[in-house]
DNA sequence: TTTATATATAGATACATTTGAATATATCTA
DNA sequence: TAGATATATTCAAATGTATCTATATATAAA
């Protein structure tokens, strides 16, 4: 399971999203991700790093290479979760709050 | 439009995770929060504001309260977002990269 | 084995964020 | 009007983050 706050962190940052549309129609190598984003090498070095932990990216190492892919099955429990966290549920922690409050 | 890194960055903290959840349910005001998150009222009135101004959140006044609310929509469009972000486009960048790397 | 290339790590700097204490503002009630 | 209550704002401290330069590591090619 994701830790979402993790996950969060590490969408809320302009050039990572750019990186996830590059690499949601395939792989790329890191030096490929230089193309589009005005960064040196160490700074995509971290990005990726941030996203491979908050477990959104895998990387294949491939010789000399580095091949990064989505998790397409991360992206899908992010949205989930989303909705199940803005939906009304039977066991909400708010339904509790509420009852302690009218006590 | 949301702005989206904005959208992300609120989401990027479990107290405002909670807030939100507490919130799935219906209305909340500031003072019923206290209930739930162990944080100062100044700190949650900061967290109310970041929600806000990134739009997951809505505020209306009443009287000596203000009662918070969930913008669903929002919620929906950040959702439809990261699907749009991790699935292959026609028109994506990360093929006007390739293509640039290709020739 | 030497050199070139792809990526990672370390360290530094600038900036942003979380939090709380103190204070201000707005509204209700007596 | 005076006091009480709900929320917001200001300021400061501690911590976290994005980015760069310099350097290290790993692999391929000559």
């Amino acid at each position: 399971m994701l830790d979402k706050v993790e996950v969060f962190k590490a969408l809320s940052d302009y050039k990572r999203l750019l990186i996830i549309e590059m690499l949601s129609c395939g792989k790329l190598c890191a030096c490929d991700l230089y193309a589009g984003l005005n960064l040196t090498q160490p700074t995509i070095s971290h990005h990726m790093k941030i996203l491979q932990q908050a477990g959104l990216v895998k990387a294949k190492k491939n010789g000399k290479w580095v091949n990064y892919s989505l998790c397409k099955e991360a992206f899908n429990e992010v949205c989930s979760f989303i909705q199940f966290l803005s939906t009304d549920k039977e066991d909400c922690i708010c339904k509790t709050i509420k009852k302690e409050i009218c006590n």
